[in-house]
DNA sequence: TGGGGTCCT
DNA sequence: AGGACCC
């Protein structure tokens, strides 16, 4: 039944020792010794050992607290600002060892080490190991021989020198001390971390999982299994791990499905597959409010005042825009205590945050309140009586590329703010022909044709928001460098790259003196002294000056002829992307047949693109569903790097860094509108190429095959405005790409 | 019990 | 929009 173990991972579980706590005795050291408690509202949320060895435990009531100890310094830690700033150090300390980090609240990470091990397996020694074994009786006991033979037991102990090592770092760059476990998986890891507590790591060999299962009692112990499963576990008479490992499938069959049912009995006995998913920014940013009661219309909107101004703070930190705006209460209700909340969610008019997010005027502010409040009075009837507990307001549903894209972005993207907003409004309204009318509206102010191809390439590119650096979901699709290596199968898109680059980059930076995306950035670096910015400019910085040296410094695979034609910065990130990322480590399978079927009405890299630019993914359709208008700005904003973990005694080896970490919290749909009827191909184009094409471009090809057919007489036969020559010299340039061969 | 988050349905 | 899970 129980397939041969796989002991083949490496992942480290951290948790940092009481965190709240810390940052604040890190903020201000004198509280070191002293007694002291973090409160939200009447809860304590943690408290320093200093504390915990005097009777103050977590989740006490303020009250009991202050009553078991009268000089317990308290401290409010409503605004989690500062334990939010620390948490990304401590992240991104951890990802220095390994890109493969995975976010748990905030102070928990998940490393998959695998990959690097081989970097510290020959530093350690086979005979001890750092930290504490799990089963051990004291610190130093000899270890054990091998019972496994797989050689997780080398693997394990080299992990648990990585372990250490991350956790030097860790208290180096942010002087904040974890506890670590070490196991073949992530529900082991975590639930061996804790075992010997502050400042501590444990290693379970997979010898002693079951004495660890069985130890644990109630199902309730084991992560995922929450309340209410464990409810369920109960009526079923399942209470202990033990009784669930025992438990036949058919009786949980009874209350769960099949997938649940297979996991709960695995979990029971330590088997977890979970795959240690990388974090990338936040998907949502919110912020909640709770209280006793509140029932006057004025106390709920000054505070989704409050919630909002607050909210634009970070929402200015993070710098991605968002597209839907979340409204949330809860109502007072005796019967249930949890879960009684209602919200309602509206899209977010693009053009709210057509200057960014960095200068929130007054209007947007206002129009914001005003859909918070639209929103609330959907939830709650006001010329009633009511009682709400909780109010709470966040932004969903990012518009953003990944941030080591953001030059190659801003490459593609000079063009005019109002254009992108028009179009996005429009589409946003569902106004289909609106798209027509940006589009001979500004084409003679713009070469519409590198418009389109530029709108063309970023719906590729945006796809990639997923991909390695921002994926959570590893079936990421092609980056850029990806779009530009894998030669010959990609040829067309290569040439695309080509043309743009050829007939655009001159009139391109002309047209707009400053963009808002330069202005952003700017203002970026201007408005704080917050490690965010530097991020992602540093490391260019470091490259660029290292090896200024040309035609040297193609990398491998790319076509050096478009490699030269880039932009210096292009270059510099593409390199930068292939020293993070070597010669192939992870060779992603590429099955065409997996490929998702998406709605062509919100995608406009269809399904035949997809085939060239995308990986496939394993859970494909998801983010693919999502539709955001699109919007032309992104800022940069990788999460902060480290500055002052510089120094590299025991910093890993090589790997380092690998780009930002992005995710965007959805596919865009690419340019303005999805074609009201399909066009027929020219002769001679591919139809699957063709209708892979966005409708611009369609069109465009359709419109040039009619011109160069009626050609030598008449020779402007179009009535649209936006005729150029230019443009049509571009136009056919693509032609030549698109044709059959 | 707070003030956050994640993903799935 | 809500529910489950996590901290």
């Amino acid at each position: 039944m129980l397939l041969p173990a796989d002991h083949r991972r490496v992942i480290i579980h951290l948790d940092a020792d009481c965190f709240y706590a810390q940052v604040e005795m890190v903020r201000d050291p004198s509280l070191r010794d002293k007694p002291l408690g973090v409160k939200q509202k009447n809860l304590m949320v943690t408290s320093n050992y200093v504390a915990r060895s005097m009777g103050v435990k977590k989740s006490m009531w303020i009250k009991e607290a202050l009553e078991a100890l009268p000089d317990l310094i308290l401290i409010d830690g409503s605004d989690l600002t500062h334990y939010r700033q620390c948490s990304s150090e401590i992240s991104a300390v951890v990802r220095t060892f390994t890109v493969d980090v995975e976010r748990l609240g905030l102070d928990e990470n998940f490393a998959d080490v695998t990959e690097i091990l081989e970097d510290y397996i020959e530093e350690s020694d086979p005979n001890k190991i750092e930290g504490r074994v799990y089963g051990d009786k004291e610190p130093d006991e000899t270890l054990p021989g091998d019972p496994c033979g797989c050689g997780c037991r080398e693997r394990l102990i080299a992990g648990a020198l990585v372990a250490k090592k991350i956790r030097q770092q860790i208290v180096k760059a942010t002087g904040i001390t974890c506890c670590a476990g070490v196991a073949h998986n992530k529900l082991l890891a975590k639930l061996v971390s804790g075992y010997y507590k502050p400042n501590q790591q444990t290693v379970l060999f997979p010898w002693l999982v079951h004495q660890l299962m069985n130890s644990l009692n109630l199902t309730r112990s084991i992560p995922g299994i929450g309340s209410t499963m464990y409810k369920t576990l109960e009526e079923l008479g399942i209470h202990t791990v033990k009784d669930l490992q025992n438990s036949s499938l058919a009786l949980l069959h009874s209350k769960f499905d099949d997938e649940t049912s297979k996991r709960l009995r695995d979990l029971s006995f330590g088997i977890d597959d979970a795959p240690v998913r990388r974090s990338g920014r936040p998907q949502t940013i919110g912020l909640e409010d709770a209280f006793r009661k509140v029932n006057s219309i004025d106390v709920v909107q000054s505070k989704y005042l409050t919630l909002l101004e607050r909210l634009l703070k970070l929402l200015k930190e993070d710098g991605r825009i968002p597209s839907t705006l979340r409204v949330c209460v809860r109502k007072f209700d005796t019967k249930k205590k949890f879960g009684n909340r209602e919200s309602r969610q509206t899209p977010i008019l693009p053009s709210l945050f057509a200057s960014g997010v960095q200068n929130v005027g007054e209007n947007t502010r206002a129009t914001l309140m005003n859909q918070v409040m639209e929103l609330f009075h959907k939830m709650v009837d006001t010329s009633k009586e009511f009682h709400l507990t909780l109010l709470s307001i966040g932004f969903t549903k990012f518009i953003e590329r990944a941030s080591h894209e953001n030059s190659i972005s801003r490459f593609f993207f000079k063009r005019k703010r109002s254009e992108t907003e028009e179009q996005d409004i429009n589409e946003e309204k569902g106004e289909k022909s609106a798209h027509l009318k940006s589009f001979s509206t500004f084409s003679s102010v713009n070469n519409s044709k590198i418009h389109s191809l530029e709108l063309y390439l970023e719906s590729c590119s945006e796809s990639d928001s997923y991909s390695s650096e921002g994926g959570r979901n590893n079936q990421g699709s092609m980056n850029i460098k990806d779009m530009l290596s894998k030669s010959h199968n990609h040829s067309i898109e290569r040439k695309i790259l080509k043309t743009l680059k050829g007939n655009s980059s001159n009139n391109m930076h002309k047209q707009t003196s400053v963009t808002n995306n330069e202005a952003s950035v700017s203002n970026c670096d201007q408005n704080n002294g917050d490690s965010n910015c530097h991020a992602a400019s540093s490391p260019l910085e470091d490259l660029s000056s290292a090896d200024k040296d040309g035609i040297a410094r193609v990398p491998h695979g790319i076509d050096e002829e478009v490699f030269q034609a880039l932009p210096p910065e292009i270059q510099d990130e593409i390199i930068l992307d292939y020293k993070s990322k070597p010669p192939d480590p992870k060779p992603v399978p590429k099955s065409t047949t997996g490929s998702p079927k998406i709605p062509f009405k919100v995608k406009t890299t269809s399904a035949t693109l997809d085939k060239y630019f995308k990986r496939d993914s394993v859970r494909g359709p998801r983010e693919a569903r999502e539709t955001v208008p699109k919007i032309s700005s992104t800022e940069t904003n990788a999460e902060s790097v480290i500055s002052h973990h510089s120094s590299n005694e025991a910093a890993p080896p090589e790997r380092k860094e690998d780009g930002g970490e992005d995710k965007s919290a959805a596919s865009g749909s690419s340019s303005s509108g999805l074609s009201p009827s399909t066009l027929q191909p020219p002769d001679g184009v591919d139809s699957s190429v063709f209708s892979a094409l966005p409708w611009e471009i369609q069109k465009e090809i359709v419109e040039e095959q009619r011109r160069s057919l009626s050609s030598s007489s008449a020779s402007r036969v179009s009535n649209s405005p936006s005729y150029s020559g230019r443009r049509r010299e571009a136009s056919s340039s693509i032609m030549k790409y698109i044709k059959k061969v």
